[in-house]
DNA sequence: TTATTGTGACTACAGTTGTAAACTAATAAG
DNA sequence: CTTATTAGTTTACAACTGTAGTCACAATAA
């Protein structure tokens, strides 16, 4: 999964990046007992994982007395939108269609979202092929 | 990346399926030469994601002579799916509808496709709450 | 001012992944 | 039948991940 400064953030990263989201920001405390109460992690665990992350210019540290104060560098959406694109990148561009639609019915999705949803695909419509080719071999052949 | 039977499928991993995939089935020489062509791997790394994917079962492996012929055992389809579901887990119930509408933007899709999603949105507004909750954190805070 | 504790830095370690060499067994060529 | 070639199996190895212990230092309490 890359995030919006294509650096990887793998899965137990990205838990703790939810959790920083979600706060805006927080102190080491907050998130050592987020991780606890939501993943069982011992103090130590997230401790190593905010430091992996703080390496990889995801979170930055703030403050200049102890208690730190940790918030995101990069942006949630930008951070998802990065991941979703690195996962339809690895697949076929001709089944790119069927997977979304896939997500789309196990999803919860509000009203706004869904009217949100139709608007981009009415626009989209106008412009679109009729068919998109497969992209998984050279030469033309098709999945 | 999960596939349909919930076993971890790896990048590089994912690309040998897609070949596969495509091609419906094919023996060993005939991968390594399209994993040569594409990506330009050695013999050695194609073969070795071959037999870990026979080891995950997620390839089979036919023939009674030697050049055997390999086949995927578990579908595009549901693999994308699985793939699919496997990221927006990790994501925010609440960011799903914007990384979704991201995902449309900045994917190719055919007028099928379209008509399909915009068949299925249709559906789904009956039923649509009107917010989703986020799930990021015990408690109801959100992000 | 010293003892205690909370917070941050460094070390650890097994399992996975990306990439490939080496070895072995089967088949084809001479 | 022997040799060369190809296909398949084992081994390798560094980087990355998940998970966590230990050490050092700053803040606080005694």
């Amino acid at each position: 999964m890359k995030d919006a400064k294509n650096v990887t953030i793998t899965d137990s990263e990205w838990i703790v990046m939810r959790a920083i989201w979600t706060m805006g920001h927080a102190t080491s405390r907050e998130l050592i007992d987020a991780m606890n109460e939501l993943e069982g992690w011992s103090a130590s665990t997230t401790k190593t994982l905010l430091h992996r992350l703080i390496q990889k210019q995801a979170v930055a540290q703030y403050g200049d007395s102890r208690p730190f104060t940790y918030k995101p560098v990069v942006g949630e959406k930008e951070s998802m939108a990065a991941a979703a694109d690195d996962l339809f990148d690895h697949m076929c561009a001709m089944r790119a269609g069927s997977t979304i639609a896939g997500v789309i019915q196990s999803r919860e999705l509000s009203r706004a979202d869904i009217a949100n949803l139709q608007a981009i695909l009415a626009e989209k419509a106008k412009t679109a092929p009729e068919e998109v080719q497969c992209n998984c071999l050279p030469g033309d052949q098709t999945c």
